[in-house]
DNA sequence: AAAAAAC
């Protein structure tokens, strides 16, 4: 905290930095914040984890409170949730201030965005398209804005934004402040830079720094027909805290997220064609863990943030090396480790191939689970989840299961445990577990996997980051 | 070719 201290950081900022548990300046935030303090413009090659919103948030509510009253801070981001998830954290640092900073963004019933913007929010985090219409409706005046943040610029000029931006910008005051974000420098991005930037400082991460050191890659090849199947085997398997499954199209998703939710797995598809409405409750959901497998289109893949998730699937190969990056990196954030797994028919291993030229990064083949591991990945969780449920006193639900299990275990201390559940009245003190629960159970009928057998698939432990069933 | 984004 020191060092963000030695930033020349207010001391309402620090102490919210403090309580949202940031401890040292990233890379992006030394660099940045004291050119941004300073008034500067700021071209920034980064993506979101390393800080960035952070790196232009903290600046941006320094400059801000000195002005309370008309819209001063404009932030633009290509997606609505990320403009939800932006004003989010702009709140979260600026909680201790009277700087607030509101989403503005299409889908959203414009009454209501009205209504809020009554209340004077200093800084606005807006898709552009729904930014215009507010503009067009006078309910937005920029003419104080000071400070202009165009966050995943590249993102924006491949959606077509590019001119939207551009009669934003020039409804601003040549005095603002600008701030360009973007992962690549194509020449549209530079072009704007060089009109709307004045001699901007430039920040770049490079790209060895891009490509997420703590995301294990694999790949496993399969056919399109297999595919469901062995998601739901790695589910059970690898058992993810949250997880992304990242689907080629609307249709897909809703088919993924459908079948998975059939099986019973707590899972919820998210994509554009759903209400703006079932797309915020969808990504709150997942935030909370209610909704631990979130199954996606593209909308997803970029600079969404959320924590906890530690497997990222890609049930299809995404078309691009972009794509690629943009969706392994929602997870292994933070500096917490993750895994990628991209499901390859043979057909994509050469289109897999250039995808790893392009990131420098080898992609693992990793083989398919046999039936044996998924088995005994199954009863794991079946077991872990009874024993949570006996430390958390809820018992009957899990009765059925836990005779079943008795008969499963050569475990005495699980058998132990589970009988204890099976005695205990339902509304009894719980049974605390304290000694280490062995994973391992019998599996079904003597069908135990030979020893010979390959056993191969990673699993992810947080703890020590290394690979193992 | 698909996805995203204003009504």
């Amino acid at each position: 905290m020191q060092k963000f201290k030695a930033l020349g950081i207010s001391n309402e900022i620090i102490r919210a930095l403090n309580e949202m548990g940031f401890e040292e300046p990233t890379p992006i935030q030394l660099e940045g914040i004291p050119v941004l303090l300073e008034g500067k413009d700021l071209i920034g090659q980064a993506q979101t984890g390393t800080g960035k919103t952070a790196a232009f948030g903290i600046p941006l509510i320094e400059k801000v409170k000195k002005h309370p009253g008309m819209v001063q801070g404009i932030v633009l981001t290509p997606t609505r949730e990320l403009a939800i998830q932006v004003a989010e954290e702009l709140n979260r640092i600026g909680q201790f201030t009277e700087i607030h900073a509101l989403p503005i963004y299409g889908g959203q019933d414009i009454q209501r965005q009205i209504k809020a913007l009554k209340r004077h929010p200093q800084i606005i985090v807006a898709t552009p398209g729904r930014l215009m219409d507010h503009m067009r409706r006078g309910t937005i005046k920029l003419q104080d804005t000071q400070m202009v943040v165009l966050d995943e610029a590249d993102e924006m000029l491949n959606m077509g934004f590019i001119e939207d931006i551009e009669q934003i910008l020039s409804t601003t005051s040549d005095e603002r402040q600008t701030l360009l974000f973007s992962a690549t420098m194509p020449r549209p991005i530079q072009n704007l830079a060089q009109r709307f930037l004045h001699d901007p400082a430039l920040i770049k991460i490079k790209a060895k720094e891009i490509t997420i050191p703590l995301v294990e890659q694999h790949y496993m090849e399969i056919n399109d027909r297999q595919k469901f199947d062995v998601l739901c085997r790695l589910l059970d398997i690898q058992s993810p805290e949250l997880s992304i499954v990242f689907g080629r199209t609307k249709r897909r998703v809703d088919e993924v997220s459908e079948a998975l939710k059939k099986r019973g797995y707590s899972a919820e598809g998210i994509h554009g064609d759903l209400t703006q409405s079932k797309r915020d409750a969808v990504l709150r959901q997942f935030r909370e863990g209610i909704v631990d497998i979130l199954v996606a289109t593209d909308v997803a893949a970029r600079g969404l943030d959320v924590s906890g998730v530690t497997h990222v699937y890609n049930f299809d190969l995404p078309q691009d090396p972009e794509s690629y990056v943009h969706r392994i990196g929602r997870t292994g954030r933070a500096g917490q480790p993750g895994l990628a797994l991209t499901f390859v028919i043979s057909r994509e291993l050469e289109h897999l191939h250039s995808i790893e030229q392009t990131t420098k990064r080898k992609i693992l083949r990793m083989p398919v689970p046999t039936m044996a591991d998924a088995v005994e990945g199954q009863q794991r969780l079946t077991v872990e989840k009874l024993l949570n449920q006996v430390e958390e006193g809820n018992y009957d639900h899990y009765k059925g299961r836990a005779e079943e299990l008795l008969t499963e275990m050569d475990s005495v201390s699980l058998l132990a445990a589970a009988l204890k559940m099976l005695t205990k009245e339902s509304h009894s003190t719980p049974v605390k577990i304290t000694e280490e629960l062995p994973v391992r159970v019998r599996t079904y009928g003597g069908n135990r996997r030979p020893s010979n057998a390959k056993k191969v698939v990673p699993k992810i432990t947080p703890r020590n980051n290394s690979w193992k069933y």
